[in-house]
DNA sequence: GGGTCCATGTAACTGGTTACATGATTCT
DNA sequence: AGAATCATGTAACCAGTTACATGGACCC
């Protein structure tokens, strides 16, 4: 079960397009970075690893006068360890780590009053970030296609995958918020 | 914002009472496991250090015949950092890894029945956890006190930490479900 | 006697972050 | 001219997993 994922994540993303190291850099800032991300500092030495695996390749482009930018594109082999590893049943993680519920979990070592702090705080974190993914999907329904309509949501659809991770993403943080709220009375 | 959160687990764990590194083992298995875990080749290490800084101490116990165990306790030392710790406010996490969701990132890179096999994998995954970690509850309320009598949950309850981590659990895990089953179709 | 659990440790490796280091391009 | 962004890399360190290694206690 040895799994290099962020391999895999790299793989995904040259799927459709060509991507220089710092392009792959960028789109972990975006949408996907909810649920997997890596640094520059990461992404480098792996796409070089990729390379000498055979799993990729890449051409030296000019950028402007001199700068120059590797755009890396994948191999059929690669594309054929993409499938492999896209098809393989995914097992659920024993532990997802969560420090806020670490300190829930400890939560008789602060007073009522620290607790309530610690507690709207994050209440207020969530519902700030909840209101930002909406505002997100809101904007993404002309691309999304409207539902109910002859543009709605289906398997084809090119944002199919956009579309997937930030309606989880909501999902994630409207749980969250909904199980702060319920609980909130005891801090109170 | 460099934070050991191992440290404050395992001072967290001895708050109220003595463990052995054992112990700290078994205690990852169980509920807060969800939230947080450690295997022991990482706590074994991480008690010396905490030794070390003067934040446990310990005294062997002997086990049967001979069999010795270092039972830890937490010092006033480490009370003030756990402390300190647990009123920090917890920021959020830019990225919840979640390998699952990058394949559906990726979704565009299987067929309709291959992603309807994975998906359906899932949710039946995630069914499975929720199913248990409810009958968990339910085994639980004898000792939480049932709801809307004199023994419902309030903040001093001894086992207020316990409800808060396996109710989120079971939230986490009804959101996932929700959000598999309000978008199985896209495979159908 | 054998299996499971209790109990503690180390070594090698992988994954991931922070910091160091450099330089070009684009926009205002 | 200066700031933000584009672009690539390495080094040092920290966190975490797997494997190696050993032995006692308890139950059947």
């Amino acid at each position: 079960m040895i799994v290099r994922v962020l391999k895999y994540a790299i793989l995904g993303l040259l799927y459709r397009q060509e991507y220089s190291g710092y392009d792959i850099t960028s789109q972990f800032k975006k949408e996907i970075g909810q649920f997997w991300s890596a640094k520059h500092s990461q992404i480098y030495p792996e796409l070089r690893k990729l390379v000498e695996e055979g799993l990729l390749h890449f051409r030296t482009q000019i950028q402007g006068e001199k700068l120059e930018k590797k755009m890396y594109t994948i191999t059929e082999a690669g594309r054929k360890e993409l499938l492999e590893w896209a098809l393989s049943p995914e097992p659920l993680p024993e532990t997802e780590k969560d420090a806020f519920m670490l300190k829930m979990y400890f939560i008789h070592t602060l007073s009522q009053e620290e607790a309530r702090i610690l507690f709207e705080n994050q209440l207020q974190q969530r519902q700030e970030k909840l209101v930002h993914l909406k505002q997100e999907y809101e904007q993404l329904i002309p691309l999304f296609g409207e539902e109910n309509t002859s543009g709605a949501m289906h398997f084809d659809h090119p944002h199919l995958g956009h579309y997937l991770v930030l309606t989880k993403a909501i999902a994630r943080e409207q749980s969250y918020v909904e199980w702060l709220k319920r609980h909130v009375h005891l801090f109170l």
